[in-house]
DNA sequence: TCATATAATCGTATATTTGCGATATAAGAT
DNA sequence: ATCTTATATCGCAAATATACGATTATATGA
């Protein structure tokens, strides 16, 4: 594609474009979902769970702390992870003040 | 990557993250926010708007609709585009629903 | 010090996404 | 019938993402 073109758009487009990218499969869907139900959890833990390899949920992670979505400390030989609710209802939030907002001038029929 | 192991993760799980995957991109948040703004939208006015060529933001809208997030119909020559609130609605609701309900039951504080 | 346990990173293969120009399609106008 | 307008699709190149095994780093315990 030569160029990327995220460059063209708003900081905050971009932001709500990386917090979805973040969702947007199902196994860090599902981490999130372990890490929400377990409050938090080491690495080794969500490996027994997900029928993945410890280095792909190993990445999986780093992907969605990158994001903030997560927070992760080392803890001796173990990293240990948990929902970062704060950057989670951020993100919510906007996401929901955005299109909440826009709806409400715009209710009616269309194609 | 051999294998996707989409399959291994429940139907829920894929959907939202289908839909993460559709908001993944500043082109299409940005496209969204067009047409809430102006309630429809043919492809062309999108492609005034945005510093994209015309088959790129067909291709975002594609994306757009098969996700089920916009509807679309042949008007003539063109196509008009428009939010799908109600789809809209029930995944953010699902999602609000899933994160919101898993947060209620561990608010302390982690690592 | 050395072995063990745990997790991160590297290297690699493959799949998917992004972007664009060129082309095809379809409806309306002349 | 032909031309114009608007959109979709095809084909390609480059960038990213996914997944895994192998390796490396780090801390704990013997």
């Amino acid at each position: 594609m030569a160029i990327h073109k995220k460059e063209a758009f708003t900081q905050k487009e971009q932001d709500l474009a990386e917090f979805a990218k973040a969702l947007a499969h199902p196994a860090r869907i599902s981490i999130l979902k372990i890490l929400a139900q377990y409050n938090e959890c080491i690495c080794g833990e969500i490996v027994e769970i997900l029928p993945l390899a410890q280095s792909t949920v190993s990445q999986h992670l780093k992907e969605l702390k990158n994001a903030g979505l997560i927070n992760g400390t080392v803890d001796g030989p173990r990293s240990c992870y948990c929902i970062n609710w704060k950057a989670f209802e951020k993100f919510m939030g906007e996401f929901s003040f955005l299109f909440n907002k826009l709806k409400v001038q715009n209710e009616k029929a269309c194609c």
